[in-house]
DNA sequence: ACAAAAATATACCGATCGGTATAATATATC
DNA sequence: GATATATTATACCGATCGGTATATTTTTGT
């Protein structure tokens, strides 16, 4: 009864480690020990498999970072939040952050890119509301938010590239640095 | 009798927007106004006109990277350099760039991502050595130069990805805000 | 107990995948 | 002008692609 969770399950480990295009279906209901019109019940197609995951899997990860990025009024402390945010998801669910990054740089007629938008462009709303809130406290702020919001996520992913490279560990030290050089530069 | 170069030319453009993966060989021959042997004589496989494509579009902007990210005692002129190296790179040649991210980001196990991975080092060195040099002048650096490196191309790239996405111009203001945001903070 | 519905398997579809054997056509060398 | 070499086309290969028609099993509601 839980097949169609291990459909899910072992979609989720192929696509981040392969590849969207490059998994075949027979290749994900092989993993799963099903066959192929047991995944066409429950999804339909292999993209309403990979809209399926996504939604399950990116949801999860939109509402731990919704519930880090509220700010109130401590603008080190609430981006101080946000990238422990990530990093416990990314230490959680590694797979799937790796594959949500790269569907992200997909090229953009790929069905990855165009599955994974919706929940990208949910995902920099949240962060863009930091700098604009923050923005009514610290005036220079207005009308970069946009740009500091890309640039606080470039920089935490550039980070969680390192540690999925096993270049670094997440530790809280690197939150205070991240968050601290983002605010006030390289020397603090 | 250019056939080479204009199979190049199309797999670049096909490649760039819609992945590696997606694209057949008949797609890329069609293009180009071939047929698969053709191809076939020149690169030998879909991976070799993978390589042959990176191994020329790479060289150029490693080239042009590298010359930039000379340091000559001052890390803020230099990261400019490297920002503006990066922004001109981008107008000149959006596809291609946009394809090498895209691969950097690829799933580990994907041909893409393993082709692209050599170059992809080359140019964190490049970084890595202007902060490396840099620690000489600013000892506080020290330790971190593989962070700043990474976090440093992180910003360049979220900015560049605005502007693939038509959110903003790669004007000198925004390589001057760029740079001194990374340097001095978010409110200098 | 029985019928309706949900879930799973067998076997198959046409299309496309990357790749190639063979042969014809240019092009350059002598 | 003959010959060798590089280049291109015709036609094809087995394998895999995503997807499905049909039938059977399992579960559910009554």
């Amino acid at each position: 009864m839980d097949n169609r969770q291990r459909l899910l399950d072992c979609a989720l480990s192929l696509f981040s480690l392969c590849g969207y295009d490059a998994v075949g279906v027979q290749e994900v209901v092989e993993a799963a020990g099903v066959t192929k019109p047991t995944l066409y019940h429950y999804f339909g197609s292999k993209r309403g498999l990979l809209e399926a995951l996504l939604k399950q899997e990116a949801g999860k990860l939109l509402a731990v970072i919704a519930e880090s990025a509220k700010y109130h009024g401590d603008l080190v402390a609430t981006l101080e939040n946000i990238a422990k945010a990530y990093f416990h998801v990314v230490q959680e669910a590694a797979n799937y952050y790796r594959m949500q990054v790269g569907m992200f740089f997909s090229p953009p007629k790929s069905e990855a890119n165009q599955a994974i938008q919706p929940y990208i462009r949910q995902q920099a709303e949240i962060l863009e509301e930091v700098f604009i809130k923050a923005g009514a406290d610290h005036g220079n702020l207005r009308g970069r938010h946009q740009r500091y919001a890309a640039g606080f996520l470039g920089e935490i992913n550039a980070v969680i590239g390192l540690y999925l490279n096993n270049k670094l560990d997440l530790t809280g030290d690197v939150v205070y640095q991240l968050v601290h050089q983002f605010m006030y530069g390289i020397f603090s």
